[in-house]
DNA sequence: CATGAATGAGAATTCATTCAT
DNA sequence: AATGAATGAATTCTCATTCAT
């Protein structure tokens, strides 16, 4: 096995799914078309087809690779603090993702949304390293009182992200203008934890 | 002219608009053929083009008439009572909604959530009546002290349909297993209200 | 035989037969669309079949039309004096009738230029009448030593109704600008009779 | 970057380029169909659209390429003579671009008879260098007081081209039984100097 | 491996023509 | 007679995929 073919067949693979993902966020699977990837990445038409099977398959692959970067930045937050500073934390995993991913962030979260039978448990499927460790938080949260029981934490969970997509739809929906990035932990965790009544905790102070 | 095609022409075009809200709901814009969708109403492919410019246009006036359908159910709701139940009338009209016209309703909140530049502005836009209501709720609410005041009312608004729309998105994506559609009043106006901290109310009071 | 509704009729069959002429002169016979020439001529489009049974039709009878309205005119012209005389008075009813008719007059060159096997007899034929008058002109000044006899009369006279149509074609292609209209018998007959070598008369002074 | 394509290439366009000419000049453009172009070609349809963006772009080539050929000819022609040599040769070059290129030529003429203002510019600029040697002859000519001055020599040569195309014109429109093609240059350019009169070289008695 | 020419299924759209009212 | 809704054949153009070089 020539140990550099395999790093150059490698580094032509992310090559195309880095222009995958850029174009199907842009232009959605159906317009993004495979001759313009492959000329983004740097390659003729053909070779695409060296590298993925089918543009469906590099949406897969895609949305994989989107949930395996995801789970990377996961991994360090969450670990330690109160309940509602664990959520931050992840939160702000999350938005740190987004940021260093945002193409194929939101093929991800577009696909989410658009609830397709055939996609959605694969995606929920992607995101269950996150929503595991979402889950341990809450879990530990309902132990300690500081979480309410009326749900399962697996819904909490998954309400949770849910959330957080909200906001990037917004942030995405009118060009950045609202809300910031920045705030998104914060406002997300509050809404998650407070809520908009008037009883809770202190909604949101300081940044 | 002929007597009744007034009436008749009528329905030609609403069968037409039926069924590409439901095509377009289930294959999404790209994928849903005009061809489909005129056999599906009854009629040939080139019937489509006599009431319709184009599949973009169709599109347009199913996004309309979803808006159009939806405010003649809020007109009705959340008129009484305290902020929690006239979100609750309102949230149980999106309900009504959804299970009356489930094909334009999906629509609409599919293509929110695509966020493109081009159609966001334009959903918000035909939301705007159901939207004005729930502000008018939400200020109402903040002037009794019942409704936090840390984000703008229109914010808080659009945050609440947000989760409405959370809630239809995880009833699609796991083909209706949860949640039961007459629980979506109450999951998303306790959580919009209470948050998922143990702080606020009791959480889940049955129904 | 009712009186007035023959008389409707044929009032209606000449509004088609106008707005049709308008309609392939500006669009060609491929793109005119029935619709729009129904339209045109105040009718639904239905209506057009009651009176044609199909656009070529129509297009055919466009031409005999056309061929119809210039013998008219020619009728007159070309009775008397010297050939170059009267071939003077046969261009100058050629150019009334294109003043008159324009549309039908463009139809039929334009028809005529495209030298199509199936529309080009029929064409001739239908310019006959004015060909035969031109002929007894040529044959005429043969007689009288005042037409070469190198060619057949026949053949020169389909020369000189080319030249008249080379010169609408200038006059058409670049908006008016030249020829001057009136000019163009003067032009025609001058570049038939004498041609652009130094030997004959003096070429084209004014009017 | 395979070795041989570049040539491969230029000859597969150039099947396409035949064939379109052929058709568009047997039906015209609106009529000629890509697919028919394509098989005629010794191809399938989508592989028309690797070497033309449209059908329309496609006729503008072959416009350009007719105009193209043609020059060739004309490069070595009306070099030295009397004006009437040095017109006779080149209406021969031109009656050898017929020959040689017959569906370019047709394309071009039927389309500058069609005088639409969209393409009679284009064409008329196609054809500057054939119009520019046919000036340049008649300035000189004049200059020798071999050629009348009544008209600028720019229209005279649109004239004489003119009257070379309405020789093809009838050639086309009878199926070829006159005139003789080899004929066309002594009777384009009898008929362009001396005119039909009887004064031939000296007998023209002014009006 | 890379390339890009060739393919052909498919999609949108147009429009002449028919025909029931 | 007039109407205009319905039809479907025809056309242009797109693009994922294959494959010979």
């Amino acid at each position: 096995m020539p140990r550099i073919p395999a790093a150059a067949r490698e580094q032509a693979r992310r090559r195309l799914l880095e222009a995958g993902a850029e174009h199907i966020a842009r232009d959605g699977l159906e317009r993004a078309s495979v001759d313009a990837i492959a000329i983004a990445a740097g390659y003729a038409k053909g070779t695409f087809y060296n590298y993925f099977e089918s543009k469906e398959q590099l949406f897969g692959e895609v949305i994989a690779e989107g949930a395996r970067r995801a789970v990377a930045h996961y991994a360090r937050a969450g670990e330690r603090g109160t309940t509602r500073q664990r959520l931050l934390a992840l939160a702000a995993a999350d938005v740190r993702v987004l940021q260093e991913e945002e193409a194929f962030t939101q093929v991800v979260i577009r696909e989410a949304m658009a609830f397709r039978a055939e996609t959605y448990p694969l995606i929920v499927g992607r995101l269950e390293p996150f929503l595991g460790k979402i889950v341990a938080v809450l879990k530990a949260g309902r132990a300690a009182g500081e979480v309410r029981r009326g749900l399962p934490a697996e819904r909490q969970a998954l309400l949770f992200v849910g959330m957080l997509a909200l906001m990037y739809i917004q942030y995405w929906g009118n060009g950045g203008a609202w809300p910031d990035l920045d705030d998104v932990p914060r406002l997300v965790v509050g809404m998650f934890l407070d809520g908009q009544g008037a009883g809770g905790g202190g909604g949101g102070r300081r940044r």
